[in-house]
Formats: C-alpha cells, sequence, structure tokens
DNA sequence: AAACTCGACAACCGCACCACG
DNA sequence: TCGTGGTGCGGTTGTCGAGTT
C-alpha cells in the first residue's frame, strides 16, 4: 500500500516558478516561516503542492544561498568529497556553504563529471578508466599515463577520507564536552586550505589547482617552479573546459605524418607554458631543450621554432600523450628517449616533464611520463617508468610507489590520532 | 531565417528515513 | 509496535537559451 500523496495533484500547477509566485512564497515565509510544507500553498495562495514550495525555497529562494559560478576552492571540494563519499550530494552540499545539494549534483553532472570522463578518469571511481583507453597491445603508454592518474587521485581521496575521519573525531570530543562549538564544516574547510606536512608522498591535484589558483605569476624560485608544475600539469587539466579541445590546438604524435605547431599565444609573460616537438618523417620526437620562457620545436624543415604557449596548450600535449594510438610500431625505437616534453610555465631550465621511453628493446614499448628536476640529479634509469610530483614539490618516483603506498594507511592513522601531527588545526 | 542540437539548470518524482502519536 | 505525516535525498525529466547547420 502506497503511501498518500503529499497534495492533490490534480489543479495544481507545475514547472517552472514565476515570479508573482516566487514573491508570494517569500513574503509568506518571511512572515510566518514554512511551517507544514503541505499546509503552505493554500495558506500563502499558491497552487502548488507543498513539496515543490520546499524545493523552490531551499534550491532557489533561500536568502542564504550563493549562486553563480562554482569556485575553485568549491570544485576542488566537490571533487574530493565525490570522491570520498560518490553522490550524497547533501553531504557534499554540506561542507560548501551556501550551496544546495541540487546545484552541486547539478555541476557535478554537467561541468566536473564530464571533465572527469574526457580526461581518462572514471568519475564514479575517480580512478582511471583502463579500458575506455586500451585497444589491444596500446596498453603501457597509458597503463604508465593511468598509473600516474590513478595515484594522483587515490591521494586526494585518501586526504579527503583523513580529514573526514578527523572532523568525525573532533565531533565526538565536541560532544565529550568540549567548549568547541564550532561547526565542524567550518574545520574541514580550514583543513581543506592547509596542507598537512606528513602527508603521503604522492601528488595532491587538488592542492595544486587551487595553489595554481591562488598565485599570481611570480618570480621563479625551484619551490614556485614546482608549484606552476602543478598548474600546469594538473590545475589546468582539471579547470578548463576545453583544455582537450583546444579548436587551435592540433598535437601530432608518432604515427602521424604532418607537423602541427601548436598556437603560440600572445601572452609574453612568463604565465606561458610551452610544449613539444615533432621530428616528421622520422618516427621519433625529439626534445626541445634550451628551454627559456618559452620552448623550442621543431617544424617540419626542422627548424628550431621559439614558441610560447597557453595554458590550455599544455593539457592538450598531456592528454595527446596519455591516450595516443601506440598502436603501430616503431613509434619509440631507435634511441631517442626523449618522446615528449612539456615544460612549465615560469621554468627555468632545471625542471623539466619528459615523456620517455625506456623499453626499446622488445614489444613493451612503455613511453612514460616523468618529472625531472635537475637539482634531483636523477639518471635516466632513475627517472624509467613514472614519476610523480608530490604536493611538496618534490618527487616520487613509481618505483617507490608501492613503498609509499604502504605508508598511506598510516598516514592517515597518524593524521587521525596524532592531532599535532603536521596539523595547524587542532 | 528556420530548424535542429546541445548544454545548463530548474524542477519533478518516488523512495527512504525519521519523529510522533 | 505500527501507522502516518513530514522531510530528505538522489535520479531523472523538462525547459530554455545559445550555438550550429
Amino acid at each position: 500500500m502506497g503511501r498518500s500523496p503529499c497534495c492533490e495533484k490534480v489543479g495544481l500547477k507545475k514547472g517552472p516558478w514565476t515570479p508573482e509566485e516566487d514573491q508570494k512564497l517569500m513574503a509568506y515565509i518571511e512572515e510566518f516561516g514554512h511551517g507544514s510544507w503541505r499546509a503552505l500553498p493554500a495558506k500563502a495562495g499558491l497552487q502548488r503542492c507543498g513539496k515543490s514550495c520546499r524545493l523552490r525555497w531551499t534550491n532557489y529562494l533561500r536568502p542564504d544561498i550563493k549562486r553563480g559560478k562554482f569556485s575553485l576552492q568549491e570544485e576542488q571540494t566537490i571533487i574530493q568529497l565525490h570522491a570520498l563519499l560518490g553522490n550524497r550530494w547533501s553531504a557534499i552540499a554540506a561542507q560548501l556553504p551556501k550551496r544546495t545539494d541540487n546545484e552541486i549534483k547539478n555541476y557535478w553532472n554537467t561541468h566536473l563529471k564530464k571533465r572527469l570522463t574526457r580526461m581518462g578518469i572514471d568519475p564514479t571511481t575517480h580512478k582511471p578508466k583502463t579500458d575506455a583507453l586500451g585497444g589491444a597491445g596500446g596498453g603501457q603508454t597509458r597503463d604508465a599515463a593511468n598509473l600516474s592518474h590513478m595515484a594522483q587521485w587515490e591521494s586526494a581521496r585518501l586526504e579527503a577520507e583523513a580529514r573526514l575521519v578527523r572532523e568525525s573525531k573532533l565531533q565526538v570530543q565536541n560532544n565529550l564536552g568540549s567548549n568547541n562549538t564550532q561547526p565542524a564544516r567550518l574545520v574541514l574547510n580550514k583543513i581543506t586550505t592547509q596542507q598537512q606536512p606528513s602527508l603521503p608522498p604522492c601528488l595532491d591535484i587538488l592542492k595544486a589547482w587551487q595553489s595554481s589558483w591562488n598565485k599570481p605569476p611570480q618570480p621563479s624560485t625551484t619551490k614556485e617552479n614546482n608549484t606552476k608544475i602543478m598548474h600546469s600539469m594538473y590545475a589546468m587539466m582539471l579547470s578548463t573546459d576545453d583544455t582537450l579541445e583546444s579548436p587551435t590546438s592540433t598535437l601530432c604524435f608518432p604515427g602521424t605524418t604532418t607537423t602541427t605547431m601548436l598556437p603560440v599565444s600572445n601572452n609574453h609573460n612568463n604565465n606561458n607554458i610551452g610544449v613539444l616537438f615533432n621530428e616528421n618523417n622520422s618516427n621519433m620526437y625529439s626534445l626541445a631543450t634550451n628551454i627559456d620562457d618559452g620552448v623550442f620545436m621543431k617544424d617540419n624543415t626542422a627548424t628550431m621554432l621559439h614558441l610560447q604557449m597557453q595554458d590550455d596548450d599544455i593539457m592538450a600535449a598531456v592528454e595527446a600523450f596519455r591516450t595516443y594510438d601506440d598502436n603501430s610500431s616503431n613509434k619509440y625505437n631507435n634511441n631517442n628517449n626523449n618522446n615528449i616534453v612539456v615544460v612549465p610555465p615560469l621554468l627555468s631550465n632545471s625542471v623539466v616533464l619528459e615523456g620517455f621511453n625506456n623499453e626499446s628493446n622488445d614489444n613493451n614499448n612503455v613511453a612514460s611520463l616523468v618529472v625531472y628536476d635537475s637539482n634531483d640529479n636523477l639518471s635516466t634509469e632513475e627517472a624509467e617508468n613514472l614519476a610523480i610530483i608530490n604536493g611538496d614539490g618534490s618527487l616520487c618516483n613509481v618505483k617507490n610507489l608501492d613503498e609509499n603506498n604502504k605508508h598511506y594507511w598510516n598516514n592517515i592513522f597518524n593524521l587521525v590520532n596524532d592531532p599535532l601531527s603536521g596539523s595547524s588545526v587542532f
């Protein structure tokens, strides 16, 4: 036996609300409060069902609702919490002041979800789609990149989880008589904006996302360069809808026969990003070197062009690298190990991102995305496979990843169990 | 200029949960 | 304990405007 409907369906208006209806609803609630939603429409003179009134009020008319575009930090929080909580929009909304669950849900479905999908990340699991990219034999390039993505997102997810556990613990403490009556949401927000020094040594892309947007261009230092790397690699990837579909950006990769230059920015400040190379008719791709504030790139005639790129381009390059079809043979042959170069902005000569192939002697054509910092004196051998930029700018080579992962949960539990460890919040 | 497509967002629907008598 | 009303919640649909053909 079904329950009775919340109101008589017959004769009630549906569909978009008119300004007059909004005015009636607001006027009534401001004067009397909403009280029983079921009884409200008749009292307020509305031909609506109470449920419709409630939704209209909670999702649109409420005075404490912030409308408009989501900020970077809000996006960051949504992704973090979604990785942890899934489609629990109300729980996510509870961490985003003045945003409704419906608004967050819509924003996720129309923006963030698509963006992640385009990046090859399953928006449900927050892990790379291994099968979506792969044809037979094309896996290893993608595997390497996917591993990178997986590590990044897993790190973000675990960090969010740690935060939530801390929050829960804090709430328990409050319930046990603490004088701290600050809502947990505020605490969580504070945590969100601060980094834990003891975080697992994997990339926190969300921190990068946030910090990169918060920081204006500054003179280069190694540390700042690292921040900018994050900006280049991930902040752009995640924050720009058109990143991967730049109408002016056409990348050429092994197996293609033309060389296409990436678009050249007119913006000659240091925010630009330089990208790559193509050495045509050779099945090889050359490392662009002598990087100044742009990049040298070879065209069809092997003429070195000094270019400056916009942020979108770098992600086009990264995505193309990550998804490029390596089914055909001899792409990473010869002795040319340097397949892709992505140059972050504000770059000194000491930091580059490189795509490597170190398996040229067999069928395992592993083209990996490697972060190389000359300050670390990484040899090619050390840099093989995969490296990840940590949240603090240091490097985490994939060889150490498993070992690092072993410490993930320990770190999380340490954060939870030791309120003083690495947290300025407590 | 009209028809069509698509994205964004508001709104609806139905189930689940909770409080209360 | 059970029935009922009220509300929360997540999935889905509808509407509208902008862009494209």
